[in-house]
DNA sequence: CCATAGATGAGACTTAGTCTCATGTAGGTT
DNA sequence: AACCTACATGAGACTAAGTCTCATCTATGG
C-alpha cells in the first residue's frame, strides 16, 4: 500500500524523497484513519527527525491526489482515510477507527433531487457514516 | 429568531443571562453559517466584553440542544447553521454563507443499505452539500 | 557529475479551543 | 424587596492545531 501512494506520487510529478517514502510506510501501517498528530507521533517515536511542516505538506498533497480523503471525526478533529480515488463516502467506525468505503449509490441522487428542489448547483458533497464495524460489535474489544 | 435560541435555552433549564441574550441576537443577524471567531469578532466589534469561553460555551450548549449544528467547512474550519431540530442536513451555500435545509428522504434509505452490505451499525451520520445557492448562480455577487 | 527547482527541518508565529479561578448575577426562597 | 447560592462569567494562562519563512539540502534531468 506505502508503494501504490508512492508511485501515486510518482505520477503526480513530485518528488520521492526519504521523508515522504517513510511517511507512506507510517500511513500504510496504520489500521484506519488518523489525524495529522498521530503520524507525528509515529514519526517522532522512530526518531525519524521530520518536521511537523512536512506530514502537513504531505497530507495535502494526498488529499489533492485523492490518495487520502479528509474526515472530520464526530469530535471535532480533522482525520484522513487512505481511500480509492474513485469512492467518495466511508464508514468510519469509533471504536477500532477502521473504515471501509460505501459506493455511491443513491447518495448522488440524494444529492440531484435535493439540487433540483432547491435550486442549488452543488458543487460537493460529503457525507460520512459513524458506527461500529462487525469485530467492534461482537468481539468486547473497543480497544 | 433570538427569541426563539432564548426560549428553546429556558426550556433547556439555563439561566438567561446578559451574554446568552446578546449572543442570541448576534446570531440571528447572521445570516447563514458562521464560526466561532465569526461571533467573538462581532462581539468585539460592539464592545460587549465578552469573553472567548463564553462563545465557546454558548455553541456548545446551543449545539447539545440542536439549535445549532456544526458543519466542517469543505475548507476545514467548523462553522455552525441556525438549525430546525428535526431536520439534519444541510445545503451551504459557499459564496454567500447561507443554508437551506434537506429532508432526510433518501439518506437514511442510503445509510440503511450500507449498513446492511457492511455489517456496521451505524451510530450518525452527517452530510452536507456545497454549492452555489440560486441567488449567488444568477447575481454576480459573490458577496 | 552538476545545476537547480523543489523539498526539508527548525522554530517563530497564528489560530482554535480548553481550563482555572476569582468575581458576578439569575432566579428561586423567604 | 432582600437574600442566597448554584450557575455563569471574563481574564488570561495554557494546549493543540496549523501555517509560514528561510537557510540548507537533495532528487532528478541533463
Ligand atoms: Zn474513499
Ligand atoms: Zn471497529
Ligand atoms: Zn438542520
Ligand atoms: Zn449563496
Amino acid at each position: 500500500m506505502a508503494q501504490q501512494l508512492l508511485q501515486a506520487l510518482d505520477r503526480a510529478g513530485v518528488r520521492l524523497t526519504g521523508p515522504r517514502r517513510e511517511l507512506a510506510h507510517l500511513i500504510a501501517q496504520r489500521a484506519g484513519h488518523f489525524t495529522a498528530a498521530d503520524l507525528l507521533a509515529d514519526a517522532e517515536r522512530r526518531q525519524l527527525g521530520i518536521g511537523r511542516a512536512t506530514i502537513f505538506r504531505l497530507l495535502e498533497l494526498l488529499a489533492e491526489q485523492n490518495l487520502v480523503e479528509r474526515v472530520d471525526l464526530p469530535d471535532g478533529r480533522h482525520a484522513y482515510v487512505p481511500c480509492e480515488p474513485s469512492h467518495h463516502h466511508h464508514l468510519v467506525c469509533i471504536s477500532c477507527g477502521g473504515s471501509s468505503e460505501v459506493d455511491d449509490c443513491g447518495i448522488d441522487a440524494v444529492a440531484a433531487e435535493a439540487a433540483r428542489r432547491s435550486g442549488f448547483e452543488i458543487q460537493s458533497h460529503r457525507l460520512e457514516l459513524f458506527g461500529r464495524c462487525p469485530g467492534c460489535q461482537s468481539g468486547t474489544s473497543p480497544q
